[in-house]
RNA sequence: GGCGCCGUACCCAAGUGGCUAAGGGAGAGGUCUGCAAAACCUCGAUUCGGCGGUUCGAAUCCGCCCGGCGCCUCCA
């Protein structure tokens, strides 16, 4: 089954076709970097994240822009406001260049810490001023846009498409409208593309309209056609950008190319916390760094991929506990296989117990169908109970079909979902850590001992001590123990 | 006021016209076990917010109602 995506613009599910063979041009909204990164970026990037990954799979070369905004992102609505990333320099008695670096980096060390795989190009607006001048210029000549005491603004009556992705229509919009009309625009709905720097503003740059810096649309169109070319496949970003920031970015696209800008548009779902949106103001804003300190990175990345990228998802101790556990029952799947695959002989004597493909086939099948990981998921469990029962039984097991299993977990689990860890894929360890494995090894083997001669009190109190310094223990029905570094 | 989404077992969450309504967590019973943990087996919604309608057939389509949420203003 050929892969199929949910085309926001169409409102349906369309088959994939790249606009160049073999290569997916991609591009998500990245994060504006005046504060740390939230739960809501991570929903968002481990989503696509195991998109772009998914494509990879596929066999797919995937160029991957991702944006960094580190200027023109005002605080409030009709362009009006402060710049975001200049009111916390304020704040924090710091210049916005300083503030914008510590939170990149800030976004980047946790997005790596999910396991989120790097966008093969990550341009900041800042380095793009020159090329959002010429779009601007280009939307100037073609009649697009007008200036007014040093501001761009784009016409948004002269793009009768205007409100195509989001199902807005200018009338209706005009009708509810919430906002103060700009008295530079001619329409409430008019949008910035320069604005005009007013003294004290730090963040500014030369232009043929005078001193100022871009507006926020502006920065995604220059930069994704820069690097993507003026059609390209994939826009994605959070449902709350369909408008009116993705609607802004096709209109200045495609009044100034002419051409159609984005085949596909994606859009993730929002997460909630307890029930309710997060927001600053509601006291429920809940931080990457805040929700490691209570849960792996894993269990965050599965916990996202538990459900579909285009529902909400509400974050709650215990969905969140759930998940840990849940993703700890399938480790311990493939810690099982690893133990019976060291012990595993080559006799070909016994056949295999059961189709890996099948499984496989599941397993491509449900991301096919555009990236559905939670089924993923529940295709990765059924897997593992069949291989347990198949562990369960006494050997001898059939090595290559336990090699087979292995491969299975490293492709699916491992490289297109991300959630197996280091632990259980790392390559042979070094010296210094194989030499802590043979102390650990010493010392479960001196409990055992221990437990041969029934001394249970001096063994359970090893056993605690070393829970308490992570490592577990687990006896066997036989008699002897395994170990293991918990999650 | 306009646009849109959701309501599936105790919790999380797939399924969107027709095989037994996935999967995970929690729970119950069992196997194993010095205890613990893990693993394995078994059980768990005759039912999909409510009421009508369309259909041979609906959790899935339509209408109304109830409840929750998002966007329309910055937000992944």
């Amino acid at each position: 089954m050929a892969l199929v995506i949910y085309n926001t613009l169409t409102r349906k599910k369309e088959a994939f076709t790249p606009l160049h063979p073999e290569r997916v041009h991609m591009y998500v909204c990245g994060p504006t970097v005046y504060g740390h990164p939230h739960i809501g970026h991570a929903k968002s990037y481990v989503s696509f994240d195991a998109v772009v990954r998914w494509f990879r799979y596929l066999g797919y070369r995937v160029k991957y822009v991702q944006n960094i905004t580190d200027v023109g992102h005002l605080t409030d609505d009709a362009d009006e406001g402060e710049d975001k990333i200049e009111k916390k320099a304020r704040e924090e008695r710091l210049d916005p260049w300083e503030i914008a670096q510590y939170y990149t980096w800030s976004y980047f060390d946790d997005m790596d810490a999910l396991g989120v795989l790097r966008p093969t190009i990550s341009p900041h607006a800042t380095g793009h001023i020159i090329e959002q001048i010429e779009l601007v210029k280009t939307l100037l000549e073609k009649g697009y846009a007008y200036e007014v005491n040093g501001s761009v603004y784009y016409d948004v009556c002269k793009f009768p498409e205007y409100g195509k992705l989001s199902g807005r229509r200018l009338e209706e919009l005009e009708a509810g409208a919430r906002v103060a009309v700009n008295p530079e625009k001619k329409h409430p709905f008019d949008f910035a593309l320069w604005k005009r720097a007013e003294p004290g503003h730090i963040m500014r740059w030369p232009s043929p309209w005078g001193e100022g810096y871009p507006g926020w649309h502006i920065e995604c169109s220059a930069m994704s056609m820069k690097y993507l070319g003026e059609t390209f496949d994939i826009h994605g970003g959070g449902i709350e950008n369909a408008f009116p920031h993705h609607e802004c970015e096709i209109a200045q696209s495609e009044a100034a190319t002419g051409r159609p800008f984005v085949r596909y548009w994606m859009h993730n779902n929002m997460v909630t916390v307890d029930g309710t949106k997060m927001g600053k103001s509601l006291g429920n804003f809940v931080t990457i760094k805040d929700a490691l300190k209570d849960y792996s990175p894993l269990t965050l990345r599965f916990f996202i991929l538990s459900s579909h990228y285009r529902s909400p998802v509400d974050y709650s101790a215990q969905a969140l506990e759930g998940a840990q556990k849940g993703l700890e029952r399938l480790h311990n799947s493939v810690r099982h296989l690893y133990r019976a695959l060291q012990k595993a002989t080559d006799s070909s004597d016994v056949s295999s117990p059961f189709s890996i493909e099948t499984f496989q086939r599941r397993f491509e099948k449900e991301m096919n169908d555009d990236f559905n990981t939670p089924k993923a998921i529940a295709v990765l469990f059924d897997f593992s109970r069949e291989l347990n029962k198949y562990l369960h039984q006494p050997g001898p097991h059939h090595k290559p079909f336990l090699q087979e299993a292995e491969r299975f977990y490293q492709v699916f689990a491992g490289e297109v979902l991300g959630l197996l860890p280091e632990e259980v894929t790392r390559e042979p360890s070094a010296p210094i850590q194989q030499m802590v494995e043979k102390l650990i090894q010493l010392t479960v083997e001196v409990r055992g001992e221990l437990r041969r001669r029934k001394l249970w009190p001096l063994s359970d109190k090893i056993r605690d001590q070393l829970a308490r310094l992570g490592i577990v223990i687990k006896d066997r029905p036989d008699g002897s123990s395994e170990w293991e570094i918990g999650e």
